[in-house]
DNA sequence: TGTACATCAGTGAACGCGCGTTCACTGATGTAC
DNA sequence: TGTACATCAGTGAACGCGCGTTCACTGATGTAC
């Protein structure tokens, strides 16, 4: 590589300089919250010249969305890896899935409040739609192997099941389960809250709880 | 009044003001996001100069501060009216509170962000902190009350059912019940949604669904 | 293999802007006598 | 009932600051021949 990992020293070009502003993004989200993500200083932080981040976004909601997309990507993975094809038993694995919802929640942080948090209109930002919906897919294809299982008389709506998932562990994980000082004390840990959550609600559904 | 509603003319006291910079703070939330609400342009909307905020609030953070006490203060009794002291049955007050729940994050979202997502620290805002569990006091009492209508055996714990109520409440309102441009989309109403889940959430404990 | 050239990524100086904050001040209100 | 005075709420001008953005530029890289 042609710059130092110190910053100490680097040639004209960054030569990782997109990577290099979304990280710095991540680090102020993290800091400051998702206003203190500015482009000036997350080229400081690079650095680089206030006009260099111009070369790789068109401005400051661009690289904000950047990052919460490349966030739902990793979120769409880690899901899956929770999920991992309904195995051993889909009541079981919907529940590691909760809680792999969880772990990222807190572990990415900064990631989750630019996904969830950062107050960007959706539509002008087309890309980060659909990186969302693909995650929520990994939820509804779940909750669709997870519905199969139950007695066909009262099967409920998977769509609906994915829905109430996605709400209850978001609502865990924002309430709950900050790593910042804005977070609720709780006599629990948030993934011990969730799973009983799901617990009563599988049932609730009628599930296997194995 | 001293002041007209239309700010055509009023005296050199503004006679309102307090009152006038949060309520142009919410409109501010409401328009802009949370980091769109500045002491300056709360001030021009109020129509008083930009040094005038600084007789009642310390400074921009003790306003949203105010703003998001007020909303808790609303909020109390938002979820009082929706309980009801349970009647004339416990699970259906129980839905009913969370109806009211939603109708608060919809009808009132600048509050709702103020409250929930503007990011200041609660060690630092002691009044707000205590708005809070007052309002999450409404949410344990019922639960405590829903709690003692089922089976003595195998009766939840009611801090878990107002954890898990809350949670999902929060989820719902935060994902879907925007009223800006951030909401997804949803093949249902928000408080549908948060009504079935409720309903298999209460069957899921055993409790009596009237 | 070397050279000329096009392309690209980052520079650095500059600008206008709105915000937060301070300051000595002034107009209005209320109260003591 | 009137007057003097203290208190209080808002003024307006000023400041420094950091941000976003533009601009002509320059150093580095890659590629055609």
């Amino acid at each position: 590589m042609s710059w130092s990992r110190n910053g100490e020293s680097r040639g004209y070009h960054h030569g990782n300089l997109r990577e290099a502003l979304m990280k710095a993004a991540l680090d102020l989200i993290a800091e400051k919250g998702t206003a203190g993500a500015t482009f000036a200083e997350a080229a400081r932080r690079a650095g680089v010249s206030p006009a260099a981040p111009y070369r790789h976004f068109r401005d400051r909601d661009e690289l904000i969305a950047a990052v919460a997309a490349e966030g739902f990507e990793q979120f769409t993975k880690v899901l899956q890896a929770g999920w991992n094809d309904g195995k051993p038993a889909p009541a079981e694995a919907f529940e590691r899935m909760g809680r792999a919802y969880l772990d990222f929640a807190r572990l990415h942080s900064a990631e989750y409040v630019a996904m969830f948090e950062s107050g960007l209109p959706i539509e002008a930002h087309p890309a980060l739609d659909q990186a969302g919906q693909r995650a929520f897919g990994v939820l509804r294809d779940a909750a669709e192997v997870l519905v199969a299982t139950m007695p066909a008389a009262g099967r409920p709506p998977a769509l609906m099941v994915a829905l109430h998932t996605w709400a209850l562990a978001h609502g865990v994980a924002s309430l709950f389960g900050r790593a910042d000082g804005s977070r609720r004390k709780l006599p629990m840990t948030p993934d011990d809250l969730l799973e009983a959550a799901f617990l009563v609600y599988l049932r609730g559904l009628g599930a296997p709880t194995n």
